[in-house]
DNA sequence: TTGACAGTTGAATAGGTATTCAACTATAAT
DNA sequence: ATTATAGTTGAATACCTATTCAACTGTCAA
């Protein structure tokens, strides 16, 4: 049983109740958070917008956005560890590129979220 | 000028320079990264989920979620400010709702996203 | 085989942020 | 007026995370 850390009563137990129902379990939400997450991040956003246009190397993509290939190397690890990217060595070199499509269509709407704010 | 921080050499030129033009500017890419990290977190994900179903008082979302009212609050004046959530005030109780309609669909690709990861 | 370069990695650091806590305001009811 | 409840707020805390640094691996060229 879990505890009750809740330290206000319910005001309308019929939307509460119906609303329980029809949410998803804690794993789907930080599932999806965690996604979110792992684009809501300036550097990673970039990098994603970046290789949505062609495949490119680390040392490109550092030089692109004027940093170390050290800390472009981590978040593409951690691009990878969460399905967005994907990489192929060829010789010295490692080409990282998108790993689905969905990815250009969820920065494409948030964008047009971002930009209908603009105009209000 | 800016300084220069990388710490590597351009391996190819021409995909660089193509993509350095069509690349947004950090403002933009800001608006949008902030976005997804309003939205990558657990507690405001469940949040917007609620909300998606119908408005709901800060008591009620506590009760949802198990957690404090000030703790919610917190998160509903964020996800206010930057215009996911808007409010109205009827007596003691603050209603809260979405703000855009963009909300539900973004969350709902990523959800398609996870999914989508899941089945492989 | 030696040197140079692409890329990775783990630890450390510094900055950010979710939650808690306590105090506060506003409204409604008695 | 007083009490109770809904909600807000600012500071403090504890956790998380992006970048840096230094050392490392793997591949190519001379």
């Amino acid at each position: 049983m879990r505890e009750e850390i809740c330290d206000c009563n319910i005001i309308h137990k019929e939307v509460v109740e119906s609303t329980k129902k029809k949410m998803l379990n804690d794993t789907m939400f930080n599932k999806v958070g965690t996604f979110f997450k792992v684009v809501g991040d300036d550097t990673r956003l970039k990098i994603l917008y970046a290789l949505d246009n062609n495949e490119m190397c680390v040392c490109d993509i550092a030089n692109l956005l004027n940093m170390t290939k050290s800390s472009i190397s981590h978040q593409l690890r951690l691009l990878k560890d969460n399905g967005l990217v994907k990489s192929r060595k060829v010789g010295k070199e490692v080409y990282y590129m998108l790993d689905d499509e969905h990815v250009s269509s969820v920065v494409e709407i948030a964008s047009i979220h971002v930009i209908h704010k603009e105009e209000e």
